[in-house]
DNA sequence: GTCTATATCTCGATAGAC
DNA sequence: GTCTATCGAGATATAGAC
C-alpha cells in the first residue's frame, strides 16, 4: 500500500483543520464526525484510526490555532502599519478586534469562538485553551513593559468585547463594542490612540 | 379539570427556570427536552403545549435572568458592604466577579454561561442576550458619571474575565483573572480600590 | 394540560472487506 | 488506512387517551 507515515500525518492534520473550522462555526456538539471527515475528503469510518474519540479531536482542534502554519486572513496586518513604530502587540489587538475577525466564524480564535463549549469539556480541552490564553498573555506582556496585570486586562477586554459582539446580534452595538474596547486598550497600554488599521 | 390559567403560567415558569439552569450548565444542544421537563416535575409529552420548539424555549431561558424574582446566591451582597457609600454598580461588579459566581454554573448570568451557544443561535435568542447586555450597560452607566464608553469597557472586562476564568480550567489562573479584572475596573471607575467583599 | 407510547431520524462508535 | 455497512442509543416531535 502507498501509505507512508507522512501521508498519515498529513491526513491527520487535514482532519484537525476541518474539525477546527467546523467546531468554531457550529460548536462541538452540533458537528458530526461524518461532517468533519467529509470536509476533509474522507469517510467517517476511518476516523478512529486517527483519534480515540470525538473529545480527543476537540482538544487537538483548539490547540491547532497555536501550531498552525498559515495565518487566517484577519490575522494579516495591513502593510502600511508596519512602519509606524508601534509594538507588535498593538497590531495583534488591531486584528483581534477587527470586523474581519468578528465575521470569520470558521477561522476565528477559539478563545472567542468556543469559550462555553470548552468550559463544559474535560481537562484536556481546557488545557489546550489555557495554553492558547497563556501564549497571548506572554505576547502582550512583552509590549506592556512586562506587566502581567496589564496583559491579563488586555486579554479580558479583547475576549469579552468580541464574545459580546458576536452574541448580541446587532451590527451597530457590535461595532461600538469593538471600537470602545480598542480605544481603551490603546489608552491603557500607552500605544497612542491610533485608530484601527 | 382543575387547570386554571394561572396554573398553566406557573407551569410555564417552572419549565423556563428548569431550562435556564440546565442550559447554563451543559449548553443548549446537550440538554434534552426530557431532562428539562423531568427537572420541572413533568414528562416530555406536555412540552409542546407551552412552546413551539426547543429553540423558542432557549430565548425565554436567556430572557429569564432579567425578569426573575429571586436573585441567585452569588448576587446577594454581603450586609457589611451596604454602609460603605460605594455606588450600587460596584457591588454588582463584586458579585459578578466573585468566586461564587465562577462556580455557580446553573445560576450563572447567561452572558458568561452561554455566549457561544447564543452566537450560533437565531435572532430571537440573540435579542434576549442583547436585552440583558443593554440592561447591564445602563446599570453601570449610572454609577460611571453617565459614560457609556466606560460602561461598555466594564461589561467587556467582566464578561471576558469570567469567560476566560471558566474555560482555562485552572483555579490559580482563574483567581488571578478575576482579581486583576476587579482591580482594574475599580481603578478606571474611580471607585477606590476596595478589595472584594 | 398532562400523560404514555411511538414514529422518524441521527449520532458515535465498531466490524470487517480490501 | 480507508472504505461500506451497521449496531445501539438517544434525540425531537407527534398521536391519542384521560
Amino acid at each position: 500500500m502507498p501509505y507512508s507515515p507522512e501521508r498519515k500525518d498529513e491526513t491527520r492534520r487535514k482532519i484537525i483543520r476541518s474539525a477546527a473550522r467546523l467546531f468554531n462555526r457550529r460548536g462541538f456538539s452540533d458537528v458530526t464526525i461524518d461532517e468533519i471527515m467529509g470536509a476533509a475528503g474522507l469517510t467517517h469510518g476511518g476516523f478512529y484510526r486517527h483519534f480515540n474519540s470525538k473529545n480527543e479531536l476537540f482538544a487537538e482542534a483548539v490547540r491547532r490555532f497555536l501550531r498552525k502554519e498559515k495565518p487566517e486572513p484577519w490575522e494579516k496586518n495591513q502593510p502600511n502599519c508596519r512602519e509606524t513604530g508601534r509594538p507588535i502587540a498593538s497590531f495583534i489587538v488591531d486584528a483581534y478586534l477587527s470586523r474581519d475577525h468578528l465575521h470569520d466564524g470558521a477561522g476565528s480564535c477559539p478563545l472567542i469562538g468556543l469559550p462555553s463549549d470548552v468550559a463544559r469539556s474535560g481537562k484536556a480541552v481546557k488545557a489546550a485553551y489555557r495554553e492558547l490564553a497563556q501564549s497571548m498573555i506572554r505576547g502582550f506582556e512583552i509590549d506592556l513593559n512586562g506587566s502581567r496585570e496589564q496583559a491579563l486586562v488586555v486579554l479580558a477586554l479583547c475576549v469579552g468585547g468580541m464574545v459580546l459582539a458576536r452574541a448580541v446580534g446587532d451590527q451597530v452595538l457590535a461595532d461600538e463594542l469593538r471600537d470602545t474596547v480598542h480605544k481603551h486598550v490603546f489608552m491603557t497600554a500607552g500605544w497612542g490612540n491610533g485608530p484601527s488599521c
